[in-house]
DNA sequence: AATCATGTAACTAGTGATGTTACATGAAGG
DNA sequence: CCTTCATGTAACATCACTAGTTACATGATT
């Protein structure tokens, strides 16, 4: 079982607004992501909460991004989910008096640690334009294959 | 909350048997890793299922290493542990049907392939016997110290 | 004032490792 | 043979966390 989406869900609301004229509502947003919508809201409110995007109450209320696609990385947003664990796999004691422990926790804590940078170092170099422009690539391309 | 901690917990383990002359029980190993004596056994099988320790019951029992440790790799304990999820981040569906989605999953994919490659690959060069080198350095240094 | 949408609390569901109890099975020693 | 010791395994509880759901308050627009 995946246990966080929301990076993956907040990418695909961002690109859905982005294509999007005037705000959209966290029920247009759940369709869009076969999500509830009081889970869109408590997502989308950490990205409020980081400046990326604004919300507003009543009619003709929603969501809309102030963040300029450019600027915006998938770190960016990471972060802005609170930068929740990427690894499912890890050690129970971080500082253990035991010199095994020790060891093992300094080979796995190295290769993780590696790892979990090179990711962030990925999300850091992808930004919300350059989705952006892969989604209108794939559009492209659909339609030519239809036309 | 780290929700996988058997690999770190076989290393472990492994080391202290290493170490250790005849067969450790399962509450021995429990007492090393302050964990439970059926939770040890529970992962230790799949070990010996993987043909990397031999388990005898009665007395003088217990569990023993019946492989090289110069050819056991971190990888292939992790493979033996049945290869259990690295990441715990990802997303909902996998061949989504909606284009924005097809485009923020090969962005995210791609970045978690290569780091997910990258830690297999460390875990690969790491044997247990390096492990164990690592540990008598350590146990030198700290006898040193002391002396 | 009615309607619409967010804000938020409170609770449930689902998942997977880990903890725990209980009991069966097999091996060694008296 | 029988007791003891240790694994083998089933069954259930616990924990942490995201996601789903219900309910209601708050604020903005018409």
């Amino acid at each position: 079982m995946i246990r966080d989406s929301r990076l993956s869900s907040v990418l695909h609301a961002l690109l859905h607004m982005a294509e999007h004229d005037g705000p959209m509502t966290s029920e247009a947003l759940g369709r869009c992501l076969a999500a509830n919508p009081v889970v869109v809201r408590r997502t989308m409110g950490l990205l409020r909460d980081a400046g990326l995007v604004a919300s507003e109450r009543g009619h003709a209320g929603g969501w809309r991004i102030v963040a300029d696609l450019e600027t915006v990385s998938l770190r960016r947003l990471h972060e802005a989910l609170g930068e929740p664990a990427i690894h499912a796999l890890g050690h129970r004691h971080e500082t253990p008096s035991c010199l095994v422990e020790q060891a093992v926790n300094a080979a796995l804590g190295q290769a993780m640690a590696e790892a979990e940078a090179l990711l962030l170092d990925r999300f850091a170099q992808v930004t919300l334009a350059d989705l952006a422009r892969d989604f209108a690539r794939r559009h492209a391309e659909v339609r030519a294959q239809k036309g």
